[in-house]
DNA sequence: TTCGCTGCTGAGTAGTGGCT
DNA sequence: AGCCACTACTCAGCAGCGAA
């Protein structure tokens, strides 16, 4: 499709091109990443159409990717750090990619003598090679600007990620080395990968797109014709903070510069971000600002069982400032194991569309 | 409430065997 | 040999878990 077909609410819109480009995106484990739902969500958004989109929670970055991809002027946000480099690299970013060259040069020998992050995670993340590595290629990334820079440190953080048995840094050592790929990869071989997978995803879709970095209630009200919102969920009893699984990501993309590193942890994690979204007893006040802030625009809201507020609370509020609320059901596939008891669950996720 | 940790599910794929 | 349907097994991923 051509960008900006998604004007006149969608109709005689191809979508298998854009399902075929999202499927590519360079997918990060991440907690609610929404990469598999991509495809149903494509199909919503450009059902609803209109011109600009804003992606409230980008993590990940598919659904921002995936809207820029169906021809929208996207804005993505995000309140950590990481997720707004993702987005600049591969959302604001139209046009540059990595050169060989300068993929070679991050790989190879370090342009100044900096240690922080072998030393200061020595014995609890990666190999001491690895770790050099890190620090090498940050020697080579601070001498590049915007969505090149973008570029390299998504590569970079995406690195990591992989290579950190089960994706989540509240685990230390190596205890979980199975001799999989992805952890007999150096991160050097990892980076080249990456970078190459994030060069193959920048396209140029003709609209103005931007990457921000902040709370969803410091957002200047904007008329969006459709907002996507995919807040962190509160548990009922499971406490789900970001910061705990990915501060090193967080740390890797900022080269923890103006990141406090809780000393005491274990893990030398950063310090906690508050998002009232995350509690029990805010996140329901936090949905209905979110809700009356975007009041004029279409809202689509991603949402999985397990959360508090119940779907029916949410729709509640919801219908406090729209007229017409409408709640999906997208069913998963079924699959099959072959295991002697493997139980056959219903996934189902709801997706709340407010106009 | 905060801490670090891992068992289990299911997606992916190589393997198997019957058939044309 | 080539194709297809189905099986068996590996391994990536999980808005979770128990302990203090």
């Amino acid at each position: 499709m051509t960008a900006g077909a998604v004007h006149g609410a969608g109709h005689g819109v191809d979508l298998l091109p854009v399902v075929a480009r999202v499927a590519a995106f360079p997918r990060l484990r991440y907690m609610g990443s929404k990469h598999r739902l991509a495809p149903h969500l494509a199909a919503v958004f450009a059902e609803i159409g209109g011109r600009t989109a804003l992606d409230a929670f980008s993590g990940s970055g598919v659904v921002a990717y995936t809207l820029k991809a169906l021809g929208y002027q996207v804005t993505a946000n995000d309140f950590l750090c990481f997720p707004g480099v993702i987005a600049r690299a591969t959302v604001a970013n139209q046009s540059e990619t990595l050169t060989p060259e300068e993929i070679d040069r991050i790989c190879g020998p370090p342009a100044d003598d900096r240690d922080f992050i072998r030393r200061t995670f020595d014995g609890l993340y990666f190999t001491d090679h690895d770790r050099e590595f890190l620090d090498s290629a940050w020697s080579h990334i601070d001498r590049l600007h915007g969505a090149k820079r973008a570029l390299a440190i998504s590569a970079l953080v995406l690195a990591a990620a992989r290579k950190q048995p089960r994706g989540v840094f509240t685990v230390t050592g190596a205890r979980y080395d199975d001799g999989r790929r992805d952890l007999r990869l150096s991160l050097r071989d990892h980076f080249r990968e990456r970078a190459a997978e994030y060069n193959a995803a920048v396209f140029d879709s003709g609209r103005r797109c931007r990457s921000l970095t902040g709370d969803v209630f410091d957002l200047a009200a904007e008329p969006y014709d459709l907002v996507y919102l995919d807040p962190p969920y509160a548990p009922p009893r499971d406490d789900n903070c970001y910061i705990k699984r990915y501060h090193f990501l967080e740390g890797l993309a900022t080269y923890w510069r103006g990141q406090k590193i809780m000393e005491g942890t274990r893990t030398k994690k950063l310090e906690k971000r508050y998002t009232p979204f995350s509690y029990p007893r805010t996140a329901a006040d936090a949905l209905r600002r979110t809700f009356e802030k975007f009041r004029d625009s279409t809202i689509v809201l991603s949402y999985s069982s397990n959360a508090v507020p119940d779907a029916e609370t949410i729709a509640a509020l919801l219908r406090q400032v729209k007229s017409d609320v409408e709640v999906r059901t997208i069913d998963h596939r079924y699959s099959f194991g072959t295991h002697a008891n493997a139980a056959r669950r219903k996934v189902c996720e709801y997706l709340f569309i407010a106009r």
